[in-house]
DNA sequence: GCAGTTAGCATAACGCTGTTATGTTAAAAA
DNA sequence: TTTTTAACATAACAGCGTTATGCTAACTGC
């Protein structure tokens, strides 16, 4: 009765199956919010029984899993779009407005990435964190790059990245949960952390200002090269992917 | 049978099932976090049914709702022992270092407060978030002495509290994440975020350097001025309640 | 080509959840 | 005293994640 219509039905690894399930999912997820995400809904919408669920991924707890790593697909797309110029404080400041726009792309994807556990009882393991970082290497060598420029005061680069991390997640975050009332320009506060960042030492305020102003206007080329091709990379026969949905500069 | 099993069962508001709910809930989050959140449970550990939940909260959102009241009631708690002093970014300083301290306590509650939706279909309403803002008020009018003391460059001082609140939450949730892997000096990342905070205008970095230090030694304080009777611990025998209800304010 | 194994999935059930309809009862109101 | 009311118990319902069982098509060895 749930099966599968008109299919014949292939009885091992159906290579359908498995990314349809994922593509549901996403969408229920960016739709929908993480309520949505059961998997009998899930199985429903792909036409079969739930077991496909603890088949493919061990559970509910590995199809969560799975959109955490797409998450961080998607916010990798983003970052290889950033490309390396004469500027390392632009470059840097436009990561962080990539990372913002991604995550404001994505809300539901981005709690559930960051959310914690709450969903399902699930919660990520050490791998799943550190695949996470390993995302972030690339603003860590950009921040290398400033301090040799000159730009930041000499210092660690990876304690200027999470800085940068921390400040934009947190921002990010609240925006999110609706914290930040209107009329309030969270950009502001974007641009203040950017600034702050940036100048370490003396004098520098107007070069950073105009690194910052710089980067706002590279974050649209970097939105229209990630758009065309959105997440991942299936095999472009019969994906189902919703073409993504775009959102405000910032 | 599952009533209690001594009392007279008054049958009209009894004073006393309402905070033994609000009290078993706080427990149950901290010790054993989102999860172990459930209306039987709950009603199961108060001696009462579930419909206790119902007629006291109107469903397990009312309980939540009163989780995340409970929240910023704690953070208040801990902003009213920071003192005013002739050092205004110092005690800014203390504000974000209190704030950090109230989270690393109190983990899970903090999750819930900020980890958006997915806990039972559970969401805040403009009205709780316009309840947390407000405990936020204190900070921007500490904003306003930084800036009046010239320490800060002029500006909007709502917008440095804004600065501050989202850059210390993003290192904080990460930090709760564990995102931030060890060895990590969580710590540098704070301190770091403060200074880029402050330095708004040229060579005061070395007093803004002592501020934060100072901020640092007067933390202990405070930690103890809300610890009496404070947070989590109940140490003493078998208490189940932490006095704690602070009044909030439009 | 045939037999045995295996893995993907359907079906159905278990225990859990939040929620609700109904009944009971004691306190407040008349 | 009588009526009303609200707090709570009981029991049920729908939905959840998960699991045991069985079927069957695809793979494997011969």
């Amino acid at each position: 009765m749930l099966c599968n219509t008109v299919k014949v039905s292939p009885r091992r690894s159906n290579p359908q199956t498995r990314p349809a399930l994922v593509d549901i999912a996403a969408r229920l997820l960016a739709d929908e919010g993480p309520q949505a995400l059961s998997a009998r809904r899930i199985a429903t919408e792909a036409g079969s029984s739930t077991m496909a669920v603890y088949t493919n991924f061990g559970g509910m707890s590995g199809l969560v899993r799975e959109m955490v790593y797409e998450g961080f697909a998607r916010l990798q797309d983003y970052f290889s779009h950033v490309s390396r110029t004469a500027d390392p404080v632009a470059d840097i400041a436009l990561f962080g407005r990539a990372y913002r726009h991604n995550a404001l792309t994505n809300p539901h994807l981005y709690a559930v990435m960051f959310g914690g556990a709450s969903l399902a009882g699930f919660s990520l393991t050490a791998e799943d964190r550190q695949y996470g970082r390993y995302t972030l290497s690339t603003v860590v060598e950009c921040a290398t790059r400033c301090i040799t420029a000159e730009r930041f005061r000499a210092g660690d680069a990876e304690l200027v990245a999470h800085q940068l991390w921390t400040a934009i997640h947190g921002l990010v975050t609240l925006e999110l949960g609706e914290y930040l009332i209107e009329p309030f320009d969270a950009d502001r506060v974007f641009e203040a952390q950017l600034t702050g960042l940036m100048i370490g030492a003396g004098d520098i305020l107007e070069e950073a200002t105009r690194s910052v102003a710089s980067s706002k206007r590279r974050l649209r080329k970097v939105i229209e090269g990630v758009r065309p091709d959105p997440v991942d990379d299936r095999p472009a026969g019969d994906r189902r992917r919703r073409p993504r949905q775009a959102a405000p500069a910032g």
